[in-house]
DNA sequence: GCGAAAAGTTACCAGCAGTAAGTAACGGGG
DNA sequence: CCCCGTTACTTACTGCTGGTAACTTTTCGC
């Protein structure tokens, strides 16, 4: 039968190794794709989707970047690098206040907006050992987070025991927050961010 | 061939209406054995496995209760019935208050344990539309907690405005916290209770 | 009695994660 | 200069799962 190479160009490469002798695509290169395809179909996308808009094959991705648990969590660490990056530009650091904690919270929502299914991928995971693999996820920002509130608390003269169970819980009311906000349009993240601001530093009763 | 129901007694059912023109199992009959099967191999488990231990086959489950986030979404709506029943209990309908919310919460982390893998189940989903699915699934806690934080709110004259975005809040650091308490061993119900109510009871800062 | 409706099962399809086996280019030693 | 082990791919498969179409048997109304 006739060559199965002869739509467009390097549409689909020969088997065995390339001319050039050099990786054809590095894990950054596979991590470049993820996104975009994950942005492009959404949170449901396959590897296969993966390695076809990386413009390799599926056991390329499973070299470069491992299995799909493993493809989320380098996901959740790059997503995770660009909040911490948002943040920290947004708050440029200042001691902390509840404006400044608003001013957190509002970049947050704006980034989890930015990447939309992304976030969704990430936080939506599989199954099965998604339970270890989105914690895995979220101590991504809890560790620095908890390191940073045991330091502030002890610089006001609190206890900082908590610091561990608050930044779980911390984290994972920003994640449900930032789910529900961007499946609804009438609240600004500016609005929302001022409210979850005010429980996180004022509690549930306020201030009076 | 010789026939293939052999095997102890009705292990496998033959074709066609069974005999005493009635359905053999119900909706809640297949829930119960989700759950048990869910209980058993871990969160991960599939429909089939669902309709073997209910004694049936795939289409059964399908006709009775849909498809895999049918199925999600109605073991989510028994598992937040059983924890606001056991949150009630608990709270016995007194007034709001700090030692009250710990009590809350430490209902809430031991109905969780109680139902490891249902928990993992539920809040795990698959993938897609698990975004939409885990939201509808905090929506059945959020709504009558949105009710319950706008009344006590305006009872102490504070704006109801945020109860919302309070609720899903407070069901995220509820679910996260419930998460990482579950995998690990460290610290009791009643302590990690006792340290996210202090957080949500009197903010970040404390009350000085 | 008899045919439509009801309540099952069997048997299949499509898609996906993951892997084994095959193929072509490179490169260093004889 | 050629040959063989290594490298870097692809093809082709397995196994499983969600979901559905088609078939089989009993019941029940007329």
């Amino acid at each position: 039968m006739e060559q199965t190479a002869r739509m467009s160009e390097s549409i689909s490469r020969r088997p065995g190794r390339p001319l050039g002798g050099q990786l054809v695509v590095d894990r950054e290169h596979v991590l470049d794709a993820a996104e975009r395809v994950i942005r492009r179909d959404g949170a449901g996308s396959s590897l296969e989707a993966v390695a076809v808009e990386a413009g390799v094959t599926k056991p390329i991705v499973y070299d470069r970047v491992g299995g799909r648990a493993d493809l989320a969590d380098a996901l959740a660490e790059r997503l995770s690098d660009r909040m911490v990056l948002a943040t920290r530009t947004a708050l440029a650091g200042e001691t902390l206040s509840q404006t400044g904690l608003t001013r957190f919270i509002e970049a947050n929502l704006r980034t989890v907006a930015d990447h939309r299914e992304l976030f969704l991928y990430v936080t939506g995971g599989s199954t099965e050992q998604t339970a270890l693999g989105r914690l895995s996820l979220a101590e991504r920002s809890t560790t620095p987070l908890t390191k940073t509130l045991a330091v502030w608390r002890s610089g006001i003269q609190q206890d900082p025991g908590v610091a561990e169970a608050w930044a779980f819980g911390i984290v994972g009311m920003l994640q449900m927050v930032s789910q529900w906000w961007i499946t609804q349009k009438e609240l600004s993240a500016a609005e929302v961010a001022g409210q979850i601001s005010e429980l996180l530093w004022n509690g549930l009763p306020g201030r009076t």
